[in-house]
DNA sequence: GAGTGGTCTAGACCACGCC
DNA sequence: GCGTGGTCTAGACCACTCA
């Protein structure tokens, strides 16, 4: 017998919307009809049209301008992130050929390490680590949020403990320090970002971020490094390769 | 003289429920008081309250059951995948030791190359393709879909061209077929999901999924699968180990 | 100034879960 | 039956953008 209610008016709205713009009715960068004339169209009044473009935005699909309407959400270019560059030693800047890579430090400082940083860094609770916090830009857009953490008896004097860019990156720097690198971890996940993230990132609505978190280990197996990138999943795709070896 | 706009009252109590949520008041699992209750409190409307509720629920931070609440949201287990297992070869139920790990298979059918499945299996667009659309499920909750591709002319009259679970796991289906494998390349990113990945997912508001896509190629350097699978974000962490080579 | 989206109100009725 | 969240209305006023 399977009983079918009928979708809710707004999901009947968003859906017609969605498939119009999927279609490319709208194409990117395109403005949708106001939400008056939409009210009219559809015969419903403007908070229920409100509700409808609500779930595109949570979509992802549109983005609202206040004053200007509502546009079908261009993709901008997305940025290659490949791991393949660690071991090379590679830069921030190096790795976007054509475009303008920069950074910022945001805070370089002694701190004690939360449970999590503990943890990685093989290191107790609370003990002091050096941590330096940097916001990566394209185009003078910050794209990442990246802090990284270092045991503090290991880095306390170094240029790893002063508050400005390290010329020759994180990796170099560790190995001026004598420090071997062994291996890598990474560990990927996404979710929605905090209202601070969504801040600092200058993200639209509808966009996620991928937290990409990272354990450097010297040859001893020790972690010598912890950091967690925050990255604006719109804009970014990482890449990985490695060879089957059975 | 930096003029500051006060923040509207919706977005006053979302920071102020977010807060208490926290710092702990309300423990995941637990239910916030009622929407009419607070209005009362903070003296506005139902639909204002609403329109707060709706922030933290975009966020992820709560959920709303029709009749019973708006629940502080537990994180329920993550799932540990690794890439490393590629090279060994274990199984989807193999990855989960202690939980009931299964998969149904959607769809197995004889298909024209997209766009993108072409580009990555290196093949003419429109050609010919077998595709296997697979369910993941823990504990009988759907968590992941994968899709996977295959060159017809490589699988067309093979078990990985029917209809039924590959007993071995497709890469040693593959390696029955007497290729070879040489590497695997993996891109991952992540994105609200759409209406249809919403549903098949039981995912929860304010939840991304991770798009994990990944080529394999034989020895001779050509692409022999393509997968993309779509994994619900708050379950799912990729974990990728790699040594330092310089 | 005209048009856009953003905030907010004060209701109404419905659908669902639970006792 | 009562309390919960879900849907919807018909307004009002504000803030922003652009001409």
């Amino acid at each position: 017998m399977e009983f079918r209610p009928p979708a809710p008016r707004y999901l009947q709205v968003a859906e017609h919307l969605r498939a119009a713009i999927l279609r490319g009715d709208y194409k990117p960068g395109e403005a949708l009809p106001g939400e008056p004339q939409l009210a009219q169209l559809y015969n419903l009044s403007r908070p229920t049209i409100r509700q409808a473009i609500a779930a595109l935005r949570a979509e992802g699909l549109v983005t609202a301008e206040h004053g200007r309407g509502t546009f079908v959400r261009e993709r901008r270019p997305v940025l290659h992130v490949s791991s393949a560059f660690l071991t090379g030693g590679a830069q921030w800047a190096d790795q976007h050929p054509g475009l303008i890579a920069t950074q910022t430090v945001r805070e370089v400082a002694e701190v004690p390490a939360s449970a999590e940083v503990a943890t990685q860094l093989h290191i107790d609770d609370q003990a002091p680590v050096v941590v330096r916090r940097r916001v990566m830009l394209i185009d003078n857009e910050p794209v990442q949020l990246a802090d990284s953490f270092y045991p503090a008896d290991l880095v306390r004097g170094t240029p790893i403990s002063q508050p400005a860019k390290l010329p020759g990156g994180t990796i170099a720097a560790l190995k001026q320090l004598g420090v071997t690198l062994d291996r890598f971890e990474e560990v990927v996940t996404a979710r929605m970002p905090t209202p601070d993230e969504f801040r600092a990132l200058h993200l639209d609505e509808g966009v996620p971020v991928i937290l990409l978190c990272r354990t450097t280990c010297a040859v001893e197996g020790v972690p010598v490094e912890y950091s967690v990138a925050t990255l604006n999943a719109e804009r970014h795709r990482l890449s990985y390769k490695f060879p089957a070896t059975p």
